[in-house]
DNA sequence: ATATTACGTGTTATAATATAACATTTCATT
DNA sequence: AATGAAATGTTATATTATAACACGTAATAT
C-alpha cells in the first residue's frame, strides 16, 4: 500500500525533498550532510527515512553504489525490483521503464527452474549524452 | 588477461580454496575468520586477494549482499558482468549461463539510447529445491 | 650479476556504510 | 482523556572497505 505524500513524516519529507532535487544517486552520509541544517543529526534518522521511502517505492537503492535515488516513475510497478542504466562517465542514472522486463526475467528464471520474485538490474555504460 | 591457477599467489589461493568449498556467498570478514588458521590476519589481505580474483573472473561479488562467490563457469565470458539467481529461502546462488543475456541487455539499453558496457543482475526468488 | 621495476605482503590505522538498544514523543483512534 | 502504534532523538556499536607505508620477492633489462 504505497503511501501518499501527505502521509510522509517530517524526516521522510526532508530526505525525499533532497533526493527530488538531485540527479545523481546519493549516499546516506551525503544525504545527512545536506540536511543537517534542517535538524537531522544522526545517520539513523536518514536510514529510517530511507527505509520507509524505499518500502513505499518512492526511493530506490542502487546496490552496487550504496546510494539512493528518487523514483521518477509516477506509478512504479516494482517496489522491490529495480532496473537502472548507470552512466560510467557522468554518473547519471535512469530507470528502465519497460514493463515487460519483470516478465522476461521471470521467464529467464523459469528456464533454470527458479521461481522469480524480484530483481536488481544495474546496467553500466554510457548515457545518451556521454556516448555521442 | 585472465590468470591461470598456477599464477595465483599464496593468499589468492587460500581465499579461492575456501570459496571453492562453499556454496553460499561469503562476506569478506567471514572469509577472514575461516582462513586465519592459515596465517591470514588482516581484512586487507582478504580484500586484496578478492580484488585480483574478481579481476580475473574467478570470483564474483554479489552487490546486494556484499558477499563473494566463486565462478563456476569454466569459461566465464563476463569478467565485469554478473547474473545471479539467489534463493531467498536457502541462500543458494547460481549463475545464469545464457550467453545471449548480454546481448539482450545491450539491445534493451539501446532502446534508451544507452551504450551498454556491462551489468549486474541479481534475481531473487525460490530455487528449484525450495520452490517445489 | 646486479640494479631496476613491478607487484605482492604485512601491519596499523582509519574511512565509509549500516544497525542495535532504549527512552521519549507524536498522533490517530478508541 | 486513555490507549496503542509508529516515529523520533540519541548514544553506542557493528559491518564493510580502504589508506598509507615499510618490506619482501621475483622477473627482467641494462
Amino acid at each position: 500500500m504505497p503511501l501518499k505524500n501527505e502521509n510522509l513524516t517530517r524526516n521522510q519529507k526532508i530526505v525525499l525533498d533532497l533526493l527530488k532535487n538531485t540527479k545523481e544517486p546519493l549516499g546516506a552520509y551525503t544525504i545527512l550532510t545536506n540536511i543537517e541544517k534542517k535538524g537531522i543529526k544522526a545517520p539513523l534518522q536518514v536510514y529510517r527515512a530511507l527505509d520507509k521511502l524505499i518500502e513505499s517505492g518512492k526511493v530506490h537503492k542502487i546496490e552496487s553504489k550504496n546510494a539512493y535515488i528518487i523514483c521518477k516513475n509516477s506509478n512504479c510497478n516494482s517496489l522491490k525490483s529495480t532496473s537502472f542504466l548507470i552512466c560510467e562517465k557522468c554518473d547519471s542514472v535512469s530507470e528502465i521503464k519497460r514493463n515487460n522486463l519483470k516478465q522476461d526475467l521471470s521467464i529467464l528464471s523459469e528456464e533454470s527452474g527458479f521461481n522469480y520474485a524480484n530483481h536488481n538490474l544495474e546496467i553500466y555504460g554510457l548515457c545518451k549524452s556521454c556516448g555521442d
